[in-house]
DNA sequence: GCAAATTAATCAATCGTTTGATTAATTTTG
DNA sequence: CAAAATTAATCAAACGATTGATTAATTTGC
């Protein structure tokens, strides 16, 4: 029977995942990690060497996989709005897929704790952010994107406007109250989120003055 | 002689928001706090009663002066799209000129240790998203905005887009580095999520179809 | 039977807070 | 006005609790 077989190194992370993202890393303590997962606190140590071992492997799972999604958009042979469209659809869903993850990604970016994550992350959102300007300006070069405007700035609404949506108390974005942890509700937010920028930045990008 | 009549109280609050800003709420010790700000460590527990007494004063204060600024803009005689211009003006310079309490406020938002200051930045937050709500409905009752739009994601998409020129590491921002902490590089940096932001609401909302 | 996994117990270090004493400034009193 | 009493501000030292980490012993699975 191998289902009962608990994967105590597996529980740790996801343990140490759901409580460094409730309650910071500074603010979980192993004591913590060790009752929320079953494990002994020595487990730990033994697995992962150090607490901070624990939040770098999680770090490097999501930032792995991350990274190895959506990123030969840019090669199809379709518009650059496409494109864009797709890039938009796709950083949707990611993190509204893992909008626990963002939350202490977001976090650990505002900190000046651990240098070597400040630059992981930052190295993976510059990919991002290069593929994006890319599109961008290629549209513009072809002639399909006006060229008065600030690609950066359109790159930060982009990623701004998902990241408040994930952000942003729950009860304030929709009038009545509603729950990203509620399937049906993350699939409305996904959908008008998606809608909206594809519509905004068609109306921007694509209208000659 | 006065003039080294350095204020403990307000030393400690100085160090305090710095520290917290930089390594977070839990990240931060009293004896942090005392060596940054050159007071001992009970002045600490003398001032403010404990280290949350801290925190609570520093937010109230910034959350305070936060709301104080513009709120009657949406009573001036002008149309629609210059108020949202105002507020937008307003927005940028507000947080631009407060990043540090800004990040420290966002970071505070994912967390669940203080569920009071959570209901309190959301209120503060809650009350922004109204006034803009109520100038674009407003443009939209009065014909100068088109209606076929997701009101509450323009605002996610304001908002969110200044969250980002603040959060989003500076080395990706713009090609060349650039600090926010440097004057003219905060001006420049202002004008241009300014314009923006003001070009892409115009563009958006009065293009009618 | 042996290596890997797991445990309880323990470690030094640090945490936020409190203490009792001291100084300096202010107020009260005669 | 000056001596006495009171207050506010500051300090070094210590408090008990908790932190992340380690030990050495035990259990498990092949």
């Amino acid at each position: 029977m191998k289902t009962e077989k608990v994967d105590k190194r597996q529980a740790i992370l996801e343990a140490a995942e759901k409580l460094f993202c409730e309650t910071g890393y500074e603010g979980t303590s192993t004591r913590q990690i060790s009752k929320e997962s079953g494990a002994n606190m020595a487990m730990i140590n033994y697995y992962f060497g150090s607490k901070e071992g624990v939040f770098v492997e999680i770090m490097n799972e999501r930032i792995a996989s991350f990274a190895s999604q959506l990123k030969i958009i840019n090669e199809d042979k379709i518009s650059a709005l496409e494109k864009l469209h797709k890039v938009i659809e796709g950083y949707v869903n990611r993190i509204l897929n893992n909008t626990a993850f963002h939350k202490m990604m977001h976090r650990e970016l505002s900190l000046t704790q651990r240098p070597e994550m400040y630059d992981k992350i930052k190295d993976a959102m510059g990919q991002n952010m290069q593929m994006i300007d890319r599109i961008i300006t290629g549209g513009i070069e072809d002639g399909s994107f006006k060229k008065d405007v600030d690609v950066r700035m359109i790159i930060a609404t982009i990623m701004g406007t998902i990241s408040n949506v994930v952000i942003a108390p729950n009860k304030i974005l929709s009038c009545s109250n509603f729950d990203l942890n509620n399937p049906k509700d993350k699939k409305m937010i996904k959908e008008r989120a998606i809608t909206h920028l594809q519509d905004l930045t068609t109306v921007y990008l694509t209208t000659k003055r």
